[in-house]
DNA sequence: CATTTTTCAATCAAAAACAATCAAAAATAA
DNA sequence: TTATTTTTGATTGTTTTTGATTGAAAAATG
């Protein structure tokens, strides 16, 4: 039986019965007891379903928690698969920045069983942070009320206190030559000074985001890796000397 | 049966019958004793229900008292009452520091044309300052799930940067020896902190917080200005040289 | 009130389920 | 075809869960 054809017939048996054991899906594929808990392993990493010992169950099996990031992963968006790409360069017990901006907020469901610290400048994350029960440190500085992202002096020197195992940020526009670039000047030296305390930056960004460019500059282009979900050959050939770029996969 | 299998069917079971023996749970799962003894100790700890001699009942969430509702209701136009006392206190261009608690955020609407400018340590003040425009600066730190409070060593850091004209803090107890108090030690220390950061500092509480003392002390009596909605003789005499108490007018 | 019975938490060894590893088999690429 | 990668299932030692047993605590009984 053919991986995708057992995801599915897991799927669908869970479906049925809200849990199942590992020895019932052993029958039902036709397949190894091993080959089941690749399988599970990595459907729980999709949150498809959720692992128990000797099985697994349905994720949101009725009405507890349907949460405000999660829309039920199964149909990934650009952003979503991103994010979750993104996710697996995180070790146990990393401490992480998480810039504002969606593509980051998707982030936050895949940090749950990380034991992550997460130090944000973007008070619309706390939710998400909240609700994952992850640890989570605010910078200070002003609230910029249209974004709610924290910006301005204070906020560097809030930052500037903090010291960074990876950062992952959006960004608006990437381009040979004018670098990593967002609209806004204040969120870019927020950025700006984020990379500068990290071992490793990555920037995420859509396919769209490529040959564009902002008015503030944030880093250059071999200053952090970029995540992105599909790169053409032209883009591709451009960029290979400059910068890292890793692409979803899966 | 898996556990969490086993946990809906206790659930289900408890839902029917409202109190449930630990034999009658074994028969319905097929599992031994001990085993539906840890069972209910985890969903004990999990709020689901509550364990009693010889088995487990749901806890009543049914809540008796009507009354909360009014005494909410009631409290609710105290804290506004003294909310807005409080503010007749702010000039025009100050920089004010604002608690969180809920008396603190119902001063927010009164300022909306005094100019100031806000630091705060809380995250649920951020929507009504936006929504009355103000300047607003969020210290840093850590994010306390519970109360959406930042504490902290970092919050302390973050804080101490800033000078206020006035501060404005909500309290627990005030007492005549223990001073003014509040539960949550970390809490405290900002408090704390914020007052020796002011020209000013403002105490608002409603009558029910004399001569009640909680776990941390935040500071002496004479250390802040107490603003409160209304004093009987005794305590007005009690406290007259202690401290300064300014009391409702309208 | 003392005694008996039931229920309890704590402990422990057996059983079940687990992650990790590795070599064989299958699929894919060269 | 052959070489290389991927997937699979068996095996390993480890961890988790389980049910039996214990003496202590709580309720029931006389």
């Amino acid at each position: 039986m053919l991986t995708p054809e057992r995801h599915r017939k897991i799927i669908e048996v869970l479906g049925e019965k809200q849990v199942v054991t590992i020895q019932e899906l052993v029958d039902a594929t036709v397949s190894s007891e091993s080959t089941i808990r690749r399988d599970l392993s990595q459907l729980q990493k999709e949150k498809k379903l959720k692992r128990v010992h000797g099985g697994a169950s349905l994720l949101h099996q009725k009405s507890e928690e349907l949460s405000v990031v999660e829309k039920s992963a199964r149909n990934a968006s650009e952003k979503e698969q991103i994010a979750q790409f993104a996710s697996d360069f995180i070790d146990k017990g990393d401490c992480i920045y998480l810039d504002a901006g969606t593509t980051t907020l998707k982030m936050i469901p895949f940090l749950q069983d990380k034991e992550v610290t997460v130090v944000t400048n973007a008070i619309s994350h706390l939710d998400a942070l909240n609700e994952y029960e992850i640890k989570t440190y605010l910078i200070g500085g002003l609230v910029k009320s249209k974004t709610k992202a924290l910006v301005g002096s204070a906020a560097l020197k809030s930052l500037n206190s903090y010291r960074f195992d990876k950062v992952f940020l959006g960004i608006n526009g990437i381009h040979l030559h004018a670098g990593f670039t967002t609209p806004d000047p204040e969120e870019a030296a927020v950025k700006q000074l984020a990379i500068s305390l990290s071992q490793k930056a990555f920037v995420l960004a859509d396919h769209t985001k490529f040959n564009e460019a902002s008015f503030s500059k944030v880093a250059e282009l071999n200053e952090a890796i970029i995540i992105t979900n599909e790169v053409d050959e032209e883009v591709a050939y451009d960029y290979q000397d400059k910068t890292d770029i890793r692409v979803v996969t899966s």
